[in-house]
DNA sequence: TCTGGGGTCCTAGGACCC
DNA sequence: TCTGGGGTCCTAGGACCC
């Protein structure tokens, strides 16, 4: 084994981070070409009287400040002109997978790349690590990678993406958004700082609002601040683990690695907001074994039992707690696995109040290890 | 204005054991 | 009899992302 390349400004690795623009909006205006132009919101189950809220707002419904997250009734009254649309989940799964093929299907110095799904939109995409050092120059640039697949899933699919690209997958997922809509941006270790260091920390990916007022009390608000924090203060304040890992975030830092590894789900949850809240103990019971029955369905899919069972409960108004069961024995079995969710509902205290959302959420064992692999390297 | 649904990972505290 | 320290498992909650 050769020691791996310590001067990283002398790595020609980079990293590409393809992201589709709108993408659920984007899915619906394909099929429906007449919204094109539109404002068009989509979320819930289209009706913005009800509870729900916005999954995707094409750039139009944007443009009137509706974004994602925000309730239907308030995307409603901020533009009221907008085309409200239900999630249709299938559809856009559906779509994803198109996009994950054009992406698999791309060549680069001669060898397929290498595709890492992060969701339905986004997927990291790089060279094959075999195209060799020589290889990664001589293929050329990575703007012609990004510009041949932003080219490949319009023409394959009608989808537009943007690309970010980086020397690690940090600095392309962050480049992504300084590219949209419809363009390509690139970020480097001599970039980086420059580009991001007057940023607050919630531009980088894993630090929102909390960590960033948590930061904000050790007097760092920027990610330069972040990149120049001490990794003992950062590890006192925010954990063993997190403060050094938000150190490296700060920096860029990281690798152009690619993982192909196809993902290995750890659970499968079903949950549900009431349109009016229960309260009556036959109704709860029956919608907990519901949950439990459809995400039972989900890990029979896996082929794999749930070794535990966690009940989620939100009150009214919006108290939200969990309750969970490590099972003495795996199991699939959806009845067993109903009874003890239902079981669970009575260590809630305050069910009377209402319960405005009930979850079932079941952990399956782990994947066999592949045969002649040692367990966890 | 009133807050979805699908996930992952981390932390902290208590129980228990040696 | 006044009290260490480590390891593991379990539970609950927090934070974040798409």
């Amino acid at each position: 084994m050769t020691a791996p390349t310590t001067d990283p400004s002398s790595d020609p690795r980079w990293v590409l981070h393809v992201d589709l623009d709108q993408f659920i909006a984007a899915v619906e205006v394909r099929r429906r070409p007449d919204l094109a132009g539109l404002p068009v919101v989509v979320g819930g189950r289209g009706d913005p009287t009800e509870r729900g809220v916005v999954a995707t707002a094409s750039y139009e419904a944007r443009a009137h400040g509706v974004r994602s997250g925000l309730p239907l009734r308030v995307a409603v009254r901020k533009c009221p002109d907008a085309v409200f649309l239900p999630h249709d989940k299938p559809a856009y799964e559906e779509a994803s997978a198109e996009v994950m093929a054009v992406l698999r299907d791309q060549r680069w110095g001669g060898r397929p790349v290498r595709v890492q799904v992060l969701g339905w939109d986004e997927a990291f995409v790089g060279p094959d690590p075999a195209v060799g050092e020589v290889g990664w120059e001589v293929a050329g640039a990575p703007e012609d990678l990004a510009a041949q697949v932003r080219a490949a899933v319009l023409e394959a699919t009608g989808l537009h993406a943007s690309v970010g690209i980086g020397d690690t997958t940090l600095q392309a997922k962050t480049a992504t958004d300084l590219g949209k809509p419809r363009g390509t941006f690139r970020l480097t270790h001599e970039t980086w700082l420059p580009v991001m260091g007057e940023r607050p920390v919630t531009a980088l990916w894993g630090i929102g609002p909390k960590t960033a007022r948590r930061l904000e009390a050790l007097g760092l608000r920027t990610v330069a601040d972040l990149a120049a924090a001490r990794a003992d203060d950062l590890a006192t304040a925010l954990g063993e683990s997190s403060g050094p890992w938000l150190r490296r975030l700060g920096r860029g830092a990281g690798t152009a690695e690619v993982d192909p590894t196809p993902w290995q789900p750890r659970a499968h949850g079903r949950e549900t907001t009431f349109q009016t809240d229960l309260v009556e103990r036959a109704d709860l019971e029956r919608e907990v074994r519901r949950l439990a029955a459809e995400a039972a369905a989900d890990i029979a899919a896996e082929g794999r039992p749930a070794a535990r069972v966690v009940l989620k409960v939100r009150l009214v108004p919006f108290t939200t707690l969990t309750r969970t069961r490590t099972l003495p024995t795996a199991t699939g079995e959806a009845d067993a696995l109903g009874d003890v969710a239902v079981a669970l509902l009575d260590r809630v205290d305050g069910l009377a109040r209402g319960v405005r959302l009930l979850g079932v959420r079941l952990e399956m064992t782990p994947p066999e290890e592949r045969a002649g692999l040692p367990p966890r390297a």
